[in-house]
DNA sequence: TAGATTGTTAATCGATTAACAATC
DNA sequence: TAGATTGTTAATCGATTAACAATC
């Protein structure tokens, strides 16, 4: 009964979430999926398949109740239970992630921040006092941590991804620029490369003052 | 005869430049379609096509030579230039970005950080001294900043974008988990969603569980 | 009821993959 | 030369959009 979901949808549906999110908090009572295809540059056409892939949400003539969407949402992207975390690398970025509160909800908790500098380790970052990385599989492994962020430099990256991937941990949530290898039954690994974002910015500046300078 | 480039496009020239820098810098000469592919994740087709919209950079037989290439990368993704950005909200992510320096490079360069918080303007972070919100789009006009990267609250990213979008910047790199409102003749806008890749991530896990519980 | 809007099937569009002649 | 690999056209695949009967 449930249908593929591609990886374009995958990456709708948190924008599903949050725009319901905040449409419930105004007291919205419902939406339709052209009203909501609007707010996220969609179709209706598209926001009724999506939706339609996990079952029927709405009622015809009315649109979708949002606080019941909402709460489906909730329960498809795992939301409502909390998601244990570690944060490996403590750097400018491991240090902000740390720090982390999730829009003011509690789904994600960071448990721990993990380095390898002497100078570092035992330091306080946001309440957290950053641990040596030697004791990072246990940690994993003993406090059944979900979700590591690896915010490493990328020449060691794929080491402690390796690393990582001993331990029990889900997922891997990488920031540094370099493709990580997957691991036949691995953790899941997404990644985020701001640099990559950066690029394709510049990409399109240039590209724009070709054909139209300012 | 520059054909159109489509968003899966650009998204893959960042993957292909930092993949080519690597293998420059560890003095391979020539790269196949096939071999390229491999280390990507891409099929050798998709990256003949990709090269192609671009101009025809390899040689039948030998593969595509890689610091020609990787040249030739620079030049379409406009690194050969320094940008200039601005760090508009001087928070947990706004300070760590605020340090980015470009893989040991010099095309992004951060030239000022701005808040709108007394207790925070004037400190220093990173070598750089906190300015008054208030100063920024006079700051943006007078140093030719081309980025200004959004680190604010969700509530007031809008606002803030809005005001931004007076000045002369060219582009906006969100980090607030909100969709901006795009403007006529507005900057680029790109946006990363840390939020999001974490709820797909949990979707994924939680998905997961229900075919194959570990 | 009449108007609105869904769920779902069919049509379209675009991106990816395959194929292969050209050629280094 | 023979083998390898490109550039490019054609085929396939999948995602998006359109259409419309069902129905609230």
């Amino acid at each position: 009964m449930v249908k593929r979901v591609s990886d374009a949808v995958k990456r709708r549906l948190p924008r599903y979430y949050r725009r319901l999110l905040s449409l419930d908090e105004a007291g919205t009572e419902s939406v339709s999926s052209k009203e909501l295809g609007a707010l996220l540059g969609l179709t209706a056409s598209q926001v009724r398949q999506d939706f339609n892939l996990f079952g029927g949400f709405g009622h015809q003539g009315y649109g979708y109740p949002v606080n019941k969407l909402r709460e489906a949402l909730e329960e498809i992207l795992g939301l409502k239970r909390a998601w244990k975390m570690v944060v490996v690398g403590a750097g400018n970025i491991g240090r902000a992630l740390a720090g982390y509160g999730y829009l003011g909800g509690d789904a994600f908790r960071v448990e721990a921040l993990f380095d390898v500098d002497p100078a570092v380790i035992g330091t306080q970052v946001h309440g957290l006092t950053v641990k040596s990385a030697d004791e990072m599989v246990s940690f994993i492994n003993e406090n059944n941590i979900d979700i590591a962020i690896l915010t490493v430099p990328q020449e060691v990256a794929n080491k402690v991804a390796h690393l990582i991937s001993s331990s029990a941990v889900g997922a891997i949530l990488n920031f540094a620029p370099v493709k990580l290898d997957a691991q036949e039954n691995g953790p899941i690994i997404e990644s985020i490369h701001i640099i990559d974002t950066l690029m394709s910015l510049t990409y399109q500046l240039s590209a724009k003052n070709i054909t139209k300078p300012r």
